[in-house]
DNA sequence: GCCTACCTTAGAACAGTTCCAAACATGGCA
DNA sequence: TGCCATGTTTGGAACTGTTCTAAGGTAGGC
C-alpha cells in the first residue's frame, strides 16, 4: 500500500520535507474505518522504516491533525487512537468492556443542533456522537442486560 | 454546604463505610453544572479533611463512578473530569482552545439512534454528544471563523 | 554536489493515574 | 462501652501515555 499521491502533494505544499518516516507513518493511515493508536502506527511503520522513533511517530501523527489529515478519537480510557476517515462524516460506537471502536452513521445527527442562546456564544466547529455499549463478544445474546 | 441524606443512604446501603475522606469527596460533588478534575477535587476535599491523599479521590471517584452517582467526562486532552450532574440528562459544549466545558441539552438528540444493523450487534447503553467550538473569549465576535 | 534549515533520534522528563504494603478506624458484636 | 475484624487510608513507588531536549542527520534548493 502507497501514499495516494494528493496526500503526498498536500503534504509538500505544506512545506513539509518528505522523508521516509513520514512516508511510513502516512502509509500507515491509509484506508477507513481504522482506528490506530500510536504504539499500532509505530510498530506497523517499522515494516518500512524499522529505525522510526516513537517521538517521530507522535511528531507526524500531530502534524497531520493540526492539517486536517486525520482526527484524534479520546472515546475512552488509554491511549488516543487516530483516525484517517476524514473524507465521510461518521460518528463512533464503542464496547466500555473491550474498547472495541466502530465506525457508525446514526440517523438523526444532523438534526441535533444548539440554537441561539444554548450555544453559549460559542462559535462550533463540529459535533461528535459516541454511542457506549457492550459488543456481541461482551454482552453474548441471552444476557440480562 | 452537606451531603443529601440521601446520598449517604445510597453509600451505605452498598456497603460503604462512610468516612471523613468519602464524605468530603461526595460533598465537593454537590451541585449540578460542575465538571472537576481530581485535582480539583482533592483540593477541595481538604478544605473539610486537610490530609486527605490524592489515592483516597481517586478510589472515591472511582467508586462513585461504578455506583452510577457521577459520570466521567473524557472530552479533551489532560485529566478526566468529574460530573455529579447524572439527574438530568444532558451532553457537553467544549472550547478547543482555553478547555472550558458547559452543559447543554441540544435539541434533536432524543431522534439520533443506530438502527438493527447499524448497532452491530451491539447493546447500546448511552449516547454522548460533544459539541467542539470556540468560546467567546477565545473566538471573539467578528473574527473570521 | 553543498549547505542549511528542517527533521529524526534516544532518552529524560512530565502528567495523570493506579498500585502497594503498612498503619488506621468504622461499625458489628459482646 | 470496648474489642476486633475487616474495610479504608496513606505516601510513595510504579506505570502509561505523551512531550521535550539537544545532538546528529538529511532533503532539497541552489
Ligand atoms: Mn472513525
Ligand atoms: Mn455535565
Ligand atoms: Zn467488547
Ligand atoms: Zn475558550
Amino acid at each position: 500500500m502507497t501514499i495516494p499521491a494528493p496526500l503526498v502533494d498536500r503534504l509538500r505544499s505544506r512545506g513539509w520535507r518528505v522523508t521516509p518516516q513520514r512516508r511510513a507513518v502516512a502509509e500507515v493511515l491509509v484506508g477507513d474505518h481504522v482506528h490506530f493508536t500510536a504504539e499500532d502506527v509505530h510498530e506497523r511503520a517499522r515494516a518500512a522504516v524499522p529505525e522510526i522513533s516513537l517521538a517521530t511517530v507522535y511528531n507526524t501523527l500531530g502534524e497531520l491533525v493540526a492539517m486536517g489529515e486525520i482526527l484524534e478519537v479520546r472515546a475512552a480510557r488509554g491511549p488516543v487512537r487516530y483516525d484517517p476517515n476524514v473524507h465521510t462524516a461518521h460518528h463512533h460506537l464503542i464496547c466500555t468492556i473491550c474498547g472495541k471502536l466502530l465506525d457508525v452513521s446514526p440517523v438523526g445527527v444532523e438534526k441535533v443542533s444548539l440554537y441561539g442562546a444554548a450555544a453559549h456564544g460559542f462559535v462550533i466547529d463540529d459535533v461528535d456522537v459516541t454511542f457506549r455499549g457492550r459488543c456481541p463478544d461482551c454482552a453474548p445474546a441471552g444476557s440480562a442486560f
